[in-house]
Order: C-alpha cells, then sequence, then structure tokens
DNA sequence: CACTAGTGCAA
DNA sequence: TATTGCACTAGTG
C-alpha cells in the first residue's frame, strides 16, 4: 500500500497519487504534480528540470512514504474481478494483458522489499531505477485502464471498486503511515520476565522427561511423550503423532509433563512471535509499528496485516493481554475502539430474511440468549449461562457451515446432541436453512456466490465429484456472502468515518490506526474524544442499511488491552 | 537459502 | 468433519 509519484520523460507527468489512476486516468501537468506532493513533501526538494521531475526518492521514504506492490490499483480492480487470485497471480495477470512482462520493483532495489521503507537513503543508482520503474508503472498502468473497466462492468463489479476499494486505497496508506506507538520498555521488561520462566519451565520439563530435548519440536516431542513416557496417542499427522493443545489437554490427568508443556507453549509462542516479533518492527526514532495493509490478500473481500501482523495481537488469556498492554496512544491522546457487535450474525439475518433472527436484532435481544430460549423452548430468563454457551456455538458454526461432528467437538457433547441442537436450530430459523439451500443451489449453477456489494467468489469445486472437495466448496459458498459483507460494511464505515475527520494541513488530527475484521481502533486527541466516538458511531451504524440494526461498540483506554466503554 | 509441516494467535 | 488470515520453529534438500 502506498503513494508512488510517477511521470513520463516524454509525455509531461500524469498520475501523481495511486488512487487517482483509475478513478481519474487523465494526463496532467507537472505543475499539478508538484502540487499534489506539496501537503506530503512538505518541502521544496523537488524540481522541475526540463520535462522531468526531478527529486531525491529517499524524502519519499522520509515522509514514510513505502514504495511497494507493483501496480497496486490495476491488482485491486484484478482483485475485484476475482479475490480467490492471490497477488502473485495478478502479478502475472497484468503481465498477460500487456502481453510482456513486469519488472518487480523489489528486483531493483537490493534491499528486502519488506524493509524498503527502512532502506534511506538511496544512492543515486538506485533513484535512477526507481525513477525509470515509476514511469513504467504509469505506462502500464495507463495501458492497463482500459482492459479492466469494461471488464468491471460487465461483472458488476464496477460500483464495489471505485466506490469502496479504490476510496479504501488513501486511507489504508494513511493508517500504515500513522503507525502504532509501542512502550517498548513495558515490553522488554515483559520479555525478561517470560524468559525466566520459560527457562524454569524447560528444567522442569526436562526433569519429567528424563532428558533434555527440543521443546519446540513436535517431532521431538512427540518421541518423548509417546515412546519413552508411553503415554497414549491420540491423533496421527501426516508425519507422526500429533502433540497440539488439544491432546496435550487430554494427556494431562495421565501424567505432569503436559501441563508443563502447555505453559511452556502459551509462553514461547508469546515471547517469539508478540513479543521478539514485535519489537524487531518498531521504529526506534518513534516507538510505533507499521503495519502493511494488503488489500488483495483474501478470498473473501477482508484485509489481511502483515510485518508485523497486528491482526492477531493476543486477547483471550491473561498473559496474551499483557502484549496488547503495550499498544499505547501518544501523548495527549486516548485509544478509541469501535466495534461492530456480532455483526456476521446481522449480517445472516439480512441476507437469509429470517423472520425470527431479524425479529431479534429488530428488538434489540441478546442474540445468544433469544437462541438459546429458541432451540431449548425456554423463556429469556431461563436461559442458563451453558445454554447460551452452547447456543453460541451453534450460532458461529452456522456461518461456518459446521456440522454435528464439529460441533460435538467443540462443546464436548456426543454427535447425537449436537445433531439435535442443529435440527432445532433450523426449526426455529427456517429462513437460515432456506438461505444456505438457495445459495448453495445458486452457488452450483452460476459457479460463484456474491456479496451484498457484489463482490465475486468463485466455487468450482461446487460440482466436484470429489465429495471432500465439494462440502469444502458448499462451505465456502455459505462463509463468503456472510463473512465478506461484514468485510464490505466496515469498508464502507472507514471511507465515511475518515471523510469526517477533520483535517488540520491536510492531514487529520484522529489518526485511524488498525482494522482487525469487525474492529477499528483510532488514536484521538483527548480534547476530541467526544465529538469523534459520536460520529464514528454514526457512520459505522449507517454505513450500510440492512433489514436489521448495526450496532457498534465504543470503548476508549490509555492501552489497547485495559477500555471502558464510552458512555454517551 | 527455499520450502513444508506443525502449531497457534486473531476475527 | 468450521471460515478467513500470518508467523514462528524445526526439519529437509
Amino acid at each position: 500500500m502506498g503513494l508512488s509519484v510517477s511521470w513520463d520523460k516524454d509525455q509531461g507527468a500524469y498520475i501523481p497519487l495511486r488512487h487517482h489512476y483509475l478513478g481519474a486516468p487523465k494526463q496532467i501537468s507537472v505543475e499539478q504534480v508538484l502540487n499534489a506532493l506539496k501537503p506530503v513533501l512538505e518541502n521544496d526538494k523537488i524540481q522541475k528540470v526540463g520535462h522531468n521531475l526531478k527529486f531525491d526518492f529517499s524524502i519519499l521514504f522520509r515522509a514514510g512514504i513505502h514504495m511497494k506492490n507493483l501496480f497496486f490499483d490495476t491488482m485491486v480492480a484484478f482483485y475485484c474481478l476475482d479475490p480467490s487470485r492471490s497477488g502473485h497471480d495478478l502479478k502475472d495477470l497484468a503481465s498477460e494483458y500487456l502481453g510482456r512482462q513486469l519488472t518487480p520493483i523489489e528486483e531493483l532495489i537490493p534491499q528486502k522489499s519488506s524493509r524498503l521503507n527502512r532502506s534511506l537513503p538511496m544512492d543515486q543508482v538506485q533513484i535512477e531505477k526507481v525513477s525509470l520503474y515509476a514511469s513504467a508503472e504509469a505506462d502500464c498502468t495507463r495501458q492497463l485502464i482500459e482492459k479492466l473497466d469494461p471488464l468491471l462492468k460487465e461483472k458488476r463489479c464496477d460500483s464495489l471498486f471505485y466506490q469502496i476499494e479504490m476510496p479504501l486505497i488513501e486511507i489504508l496508506a494513511d493508517m500504515e503511515l500513522n503507525g502504532i506507538k509501542v512502550d517498548t520498555v513495558f515490553l522488554k521488561k515483559l520479555d525478561d520476565r517470560f524468559s525466566l520462566e520459560i527457562h524454569a519451565l524447560e528444567s522442569e520439563a526436562y526433569g519429567l522427561a528424563g532428558q533434555e530435548f527440543n521443546l519446540n519440536s513436535s517431532k521431538q516431542l512427540a518421541f518423548i511423550l509417546f515412546e519413552k513416557l508411553k503415554l497414549p496417542p491420540a491423533r496421527k499427522t501426516k508425519t507422526g503423532f500429533s502433540t497440539d493443545e488439544e491432546v496435550l489437554e487430554s494427556l494431562i490427568a495421565l501424567h505432569e509433563l503436559p501441563r508443563i508443556l502447555l505453559k511452556h507453549r502459551e509462553l514461547s509462542k508469546l515471547k517469539s512471535t508478540f513479543i521478539d516479533g514485535l519489537l524487531a518492527e518498531v521504529d526506534p526514532g518513534t516507538s510505533r509499528v507499521h503495519t502493511s495493509f494488503n488489500q488483495s490478500g483474501t478470498a473473501t473481500g477482508r484485509l489481511s496485516s502483515t510485518n508485523p501482523n497486528l491482526q492477531n495481537i493476543p486477547i483471550r488469556t491473561e498473559q496474551g493481554r499483557m502484549i496488547r498492554r503495550a499498544f499505547i496512544p501518544e501523548k495527549g491522546f486516548v485509544l478509541l475502539s469501535a466495534d461492530y457487535s456480532q455483526i456476521d450474525l446481522r449480517v445472516l439475518a439480512h441476507l437469509s430474511g429470517d423472520p425470527v433472527l431479524t425479529e431479534g436484532f429488530n428488538r434489540g435481544a441478546d442474540i445468544h440468549r433469544a437462541t438459546a430460549a429458541e432451540i431449548y423452548h425456554v423463556r429469556l430468563d431461563q436461559v442458563t449461562d451453558e445454554q447460551r454457551k452452547r447456543a453460541k456455538a451453534i450460532n458461529f458454526g452456522i456461518v461456518y457451515g459446521q456440522q454435528a461432528f464439529g460441533l460435538s467437538q467443540s462443546l464436548g457433547i456426543s454427535m447425537n446432541d449436537a445433531q439435535n441442537m442443529i435440527e432445532s436450530y433450523f426449526h426455529k430459523y427456517a429462513g437460515v436453512r432456506e438461505w444456505i439451500e438457495k445459495t448453495k443451489q445458486e452457488a452450483k449453477l452460476k459457479g460463484f456466490v456474491r456479496t451484498l456489494l457484489g463482490r465475486v467468489r468463485y466455487v468450482p469445486e461446487i460440482n466436484s465429484k470429489n465429495g471432500s472437495m465439494r462440502s469444502f466448496a458448499e462451505r465456502t459458498a455459505i462463509n463468503t456472502p456472510v463473512q465478506g459483507t461484514s468485510a464490505d460494511i466496515i469498508k464502507a464505515a472507514m471511507i465515511k468515518i475518515y471523510k469526517h475527520l477533520d483535517t488540520q494541513s491536510g492531514r487529520p488530527q484522529v489518526k485511524m490506526l488498525l482494522q482487525v475484521h469487525d474492529d477499528l481502533l483510532l488514536e484521538v486527541p483527548e480534547q476530541h474524544l467526544e465529538k469523534t466516538a459520536t460520529s464514528v458511531r454514526e457512520d459505522m451504524e449507517n454505513a450500510i442499511r440492512l433489514s436489521v440494526p448495526l450496532i457498534a461498540d465504543l470503548k476508549t483506554g490509555a492501552n489497547w488491552a485495559d477500555m471502558e466503554p464510552f458512555k454517551g
């Protein structure tokens, strides 16, 4: 993601900002490029020399602009045409369309692409190469415009592309540039604490095993557990016996070692991935981490996040929450999180039109409790915690196409009980079952499914003779419209929110930091909290009109773990 | 160094 | 035999 500056030395400069490429394909003057760049560059290190623009590319990097992803916007266009193709495929596709090979920017610059934003300054040779690349990119993009626009219209993906994905590019670029502040001192202390405990657990494990071994090796661990200690193996993987969490849990009653291993697994995961991994990505100058959002990386329309992935920061266990606690606002700011309440189920209610589910949301019910009441035939106030828990598991499972076996596993109940629960569910929510059947049929007929805003996902395997492939395709055919529509909705919300942020000298004072699928994280000046929260809520709840209300839960706090509901 | 497998974190 | 992701470590060639 990012902004890119492009020009052509013969025809003059055109297309200064990526998100203008396809939206407004036209040539513009060098002066217009200069003007467009001013708010970004804040200085005059860019000159017009003859018909060329001349500037030191390192100032772009100093301004925090990442040069990545060739043909970014055309990739997004290809993505709208078929999101199941990976980014690499999209590059090849672009080459096909233009009938020649494209050179990835990574080959022009000797640093690793993921470290591009730290490679400053570039030398003169590199600048020349990047300049050449930028010209070529702009030219190829212009040629692709004519080919892609009619395809988008033909598939009725043009409004998704022009109204949602293109406006989103600038927002994601902004979020990447903002980054999020990390309390590195806190994180390092945590690192020391975890290291000590991990070491102690290792010693303990060696004692119980009667020898030293690599606790991180599932192969060595399987040998210790199932051959040396003769514990009963529960499951096999392709290469040997499984030692995953579920298996270890089942062995706790038989031996002391598994409990130690589980504790060790949790801590070493937290240390290696989330503490060490995160610290390695922090900008030492600002203490902020800048993730990359991939806008064309998922089959459903969701975003993904890399280097580091900030969409999977722990929250469930207390020690995991310690990691989240390290994410803090800048001095004078607070964090504001705004997450959609049960958006997938609301989307399911809307798509299926099921009257019971719809009614539940319309009267503002606790939907898991309501589901429990429906399937257990009890009054709302008679629902037990256990019943609510199971209803919640069903509600989630339905969206993924879960069947009796899976439900029985996740709840630890018999296949029979699970089957009965599912039957009761579909009995009460008959509209959901009908929608599932209708959606599968349509997918078999057309070979694809769509989200509410028209995003397409092809599911060719749905007519496969291979039963497990077909079942998998059926589950994606059900899951994609739900997950994908939720993604459409939050993208629409981000665009509304961003548009309403007050700006000062071109940049919003309120900073959008992260999107985690149904959750937005913003950094807000303390004195603007009230009005920002109000407008964020407004924009999220009115992002798209469904047959059920959309509800956003707002929370604020001085770190990402300890947040209090926003009153108002 | 590139790749796979196993594992586990999130929505 | 529940979807969508990314990344870590071990192990292989």
